[in-house]
DNA sequence: CCCGATCGTTACGGGTCCGTATCATTATTG
DNA sequence: CAATAATGATACGGACCCGTAACGATCGGG
């Protein structure tokens, strides 16, 4: 069930949604930020930072101050793995789940308004 | 002729194309570069540096800074506006139309290959 | 038990971006 | 022609992020 968009629409929805996200200073994430957050909301846990490392195709150091970062906002929260304590979890927040629904509903809305371009 | 998306299929449009981006280093525009770079090639020309300010509700030397980037790397040029030579119109150069396209493609492509979910 | 391997974090030097305030240049107005 | 306004650029101090290289903690095999 592919969806079906033409590249102009992708273009204004892109530039759409991110206007709004600059202009509701919503825009503290990063491109990489964003791509964490979203795996860890959308993937199967568990995520560690070497999964995420590697999926994202960045260092580890990169994932650690992702999460520091996000961490503050409450984004995101880290426990250790008692079964191996080396292990670092990556966990869900409630703050975190309300910013990614919100996401999806700013796309979702913004593809909603696409006129026929 | 509104476009039918799903919050859950925004999400995943979403993520996928951040990770390719990050992956890709492509990576290297934050969300307002994204937004100025877009503004100024789907919206109508003359383009300046106050009204892209206006539009992205930041304040001028954030515009010409992000000029200042996205010019080094060829995404857009600069130039004097003769009627009024306190202007600077910003213009648009191959290389940045390519960019544009290509991630235009990038969102078409991943939302074609979205499931049903 | 000990030594190597693995995990996440931290240190460091460098780069980029931010917001505020200020500047030089040019246009407009009285 | 002088004074004011408007435009874009710059200076500055601070914050954030990067990549590489190290580090401490923990696990597992011999």
């Amino acid at each position: 069930m592919p969806l079906e968009i033409r590249p102009s629409q992708a273009l204004r929805l892109w530039r759409q949604v991110h206007l709004d996200l600059v202009r509701d200073g919503q825009a503290d994430l990063s491109a990489r930020q964003t791509a964490i957050l979203l795996t860890i909301y959308l993937e199967l846990p568990p995520h560690t930072v070497r999964g995420l490392a590697q999926q994202l195709g960045v260092t580890k150091p990169v994932i650690t101050r992702a999460l520091d970062s996000m961490g503050k906002l409450g984004l995101v929260s880290r426990k250790r793995d008692d079964f191996d304590r080396r292990n670092v979890v990556i966990q869900r927040t409630v703050v975190g789940a309300l910013a990614v629904e919100k996401l999806a509903d700013l796309v979702t809305e913004r593809a909603r308004e696409l006129g026929g371009t």
